[in-house]
DNA sequence: CATCCTAGCGCAATCCTTTGCATGATATTC
DNA sequence: GAATATCATGCAAAGGATTGCGCTAGGATG
């Protein structure tokens, strides 16, 4: 309809007999500016429903308060609430939020990094795709001088700011807490090892059952595809579990890195009458809202997530507001909380040793 | 580190001995540029690393190539593919999304809405706050000419583009099959009023009753806040299941206009002893992830979130590309589908097939 | 041979804000 | 009362890409 032309610092200059310089100055509280003038400036600008072009701004300025973050895809609950924890932060600062998917490759990845860069974000924040294993798009993003921040998925070998859960010690956590409910045969649903988390994952399992001084059997180790649709995800699940129970020795525990695998070995459990967690105990890695929903309710690791968020965020001011010549970076890691439910939690480990 | 200074056309026309007008039309492929121009500037773009400033070519063009999406809340899975399905359509137009929350807070939702207009987005696709009544901020949008596509809670009365699912249609057919099935006792969990959606919903519950010459009973329609935290509402769910089955007549069949709200009930039932689908059957909006993973496995309609986004992008592609005064505003109603589970398939009514 | 056309490119203005420096007007100091 | 400080504002140049218009050289046309 009526597309007007939007009114501008000038158009608010030549109304009251001043320049767009004043203008500039009055709207952002410069100290030389008189008190009337910026009254009378702010009034005009309620008048004449000026709204700040924040394109030129960032133009002149070099700096967008924009901040870039890639997920690998959002459809988990996990980057959601990351999301959220980063904009608690930022919002008060004036950033705003552009997102993108890498969708777990490479190609996306690099492309995401691409404009993000063109439209010169203040700063990346970034979770790799499982895909990648060249990382010169990020080592350009850090020769540039542009704040970067991996999370989650990350790059050890490069030296920026990094926020991340630590695995190890949440893997850790899960299966001494299953051996303290009596379980001596833990198998584990493992991620593909080349992406750290579940490198640490698989460490934190094995030196759990060595602290306890527990056998390994590689039989129960079994590794799969982590990162993909929800769905095959519970199908692997399935057919895991499954495998497993038909073992000459079947487990009587089971720790996986993946909530949905583990409802899908849940799944098979209950569909084969394999009382959960009598004969087999169970925990899961992530928290997922269905662990409290699907019956058993499911032992998980929380983690912690728009903590997570809090952090990457402080992490990106804390860079931005330094010199680049001072900048050192960081690596945080989170502690994740074992939330105890049904899944593990054996009745029979309440009688007092006869 | 090395904070280098970007290349711009202007380095690159001044290695080649020429202008910057020249460079841009090269890069954009301009027909009155020789072949031979194009190739060198192309060499040196690849020499120099140049990379487009994109914030100087909006300034210019008055055209960000970035879509503001408003959503409620990225924590559902809804949202999380409804931003999949608007990124396949407009990717390879070059557009980028910038996503906001709104955490359906009204003052929230207008800054947004503020701040998308700053950057000088090229279009906004919206989702209504729960909390939103006064909508002079949508209008705004629509009265700057900048395209506004609305998707599934909408306001009404304002004429832009629109795509939502038949909430009416959805809800009839989940009552009909219900019907179908064998109930005569429906009940039904509703939501606030105020919000459209909801409204169609409990319409299309009742006339499913009517036409199928079932009595209305008050008593068996609950209202409550669906949009909230999910955890409260499947807490709610729980005590709605709780106070329907308390009922001296107690239902035969539910139909929750939310999938947690459905388990919460189901949660209920189970706890309860009260038989699924047999003593009460049942039947949820959304398709959630959880439909499938929950037993018994929960009847529910796909909203088709995916195909929602894309429709959506296409709204905002066509009016973008049409001129303010020729544009006619479009309203989309996709069909939900009943995706049919345990949760009501009762054994009895074996269909009777042709 | 004069005129017209066209391909290929340059000039300079434009988009809107920001900011270093200059200016003029008071106010303060010795 | 002259010199300096302070205040409030103006001037003009960025910042990088785009684009209407103008210019030139060479070929085509009559």
């Amino acid at each position: 309809m009526n597309r007007k032309k939007k009114t501008t610092i000038t158009d608010i200059a030549r109304k009251l007999n001043t320049t767009p310089s004043t203008v500039s100055r009055a709207l952002a509280d410069h100290h030389r500016i008189s008190d009337e003038m910026k009254k009378a400036v702010w009034e005009m600008v309620e008048k004449m429903n000026y709204q700040p072009n924040s394109i030129a701004s960032a133009l002149r300025k070099g700096k967008s308060n924009i901040i870039g973050v890639i997920v690998p895809t959002s459809d988990r609950q996990f980057f959601a609430s990351f999301i959220r924890g980063i904009e608690e932060i930022v919002r008060d600062e004036g950033y705003h939020l552009m997102i993108c998917q890498s969708d777990d490759q490479y190609k996306k990845e690099k492309s995401s990094i691409d404009t993000l860069l063109n439209i010169r974000v203040d700063g990346i924040i970034a979770s790799v795709a499982k895909e990648t294993s060249d990382i010169s798009h990020f080592q350009k993003v850090k020769n540039l001088g542009v704040p970067l921040v991996l999370y989650d998925r990350v790059i050890e070998s490069l030296d920026v700011n990094m926020v991340i859960s630590d695995d190890y010690l949440g893997a850790y956590q899960g299966v001494v807490h299953l051996i303290e409910q009596g379980c001596r045969r833990i198998a584990h649903f493992a991620g593909k090892q080349h992406i750290h988390i579940y490198q640490n994952r698989l460490k934190g399992y094995l030196q759990a059952l060595e602290d306890h001084n527990l056998d390994v059997d590689e039989e129960l180790i079994i590794e799969s595809d982590l990162i993909q649709n929800t769905y095959r995800i519970v199908q692997t699940g399935y057919q895991m579990g499954k495998k497993l129970m038909k073992l000459p020795q079947p487990p009587d525990g089971l720790f996986s890195s993946s909530d949905f695998a583990a409802i899908g070995a849940i799944g098979y459990f209950k569909e084969s009458g394999i009382a959960i967690p009598d004969e087999i105990a169970l925990v899961g890695y992530s928290n997922d809202f269905s662990a409290s929903v699907i019956e058993p309710g499911r032992t998980s690791l929380d983690q912690h997530t728009i903590r997570m968020g809090n952090l990457a965020a402080e992490q990106f001011l804390k860079q931005a507001r330094t010199k680049p010549e001072k900048f050192l970076s960081q690596k945080t890691l989170l502690t994740p909380e074992l939330i105890v439910r049904e899944s593990s939690l054996k009745k029979v480990a309440e009688k007092p040793s006869p």
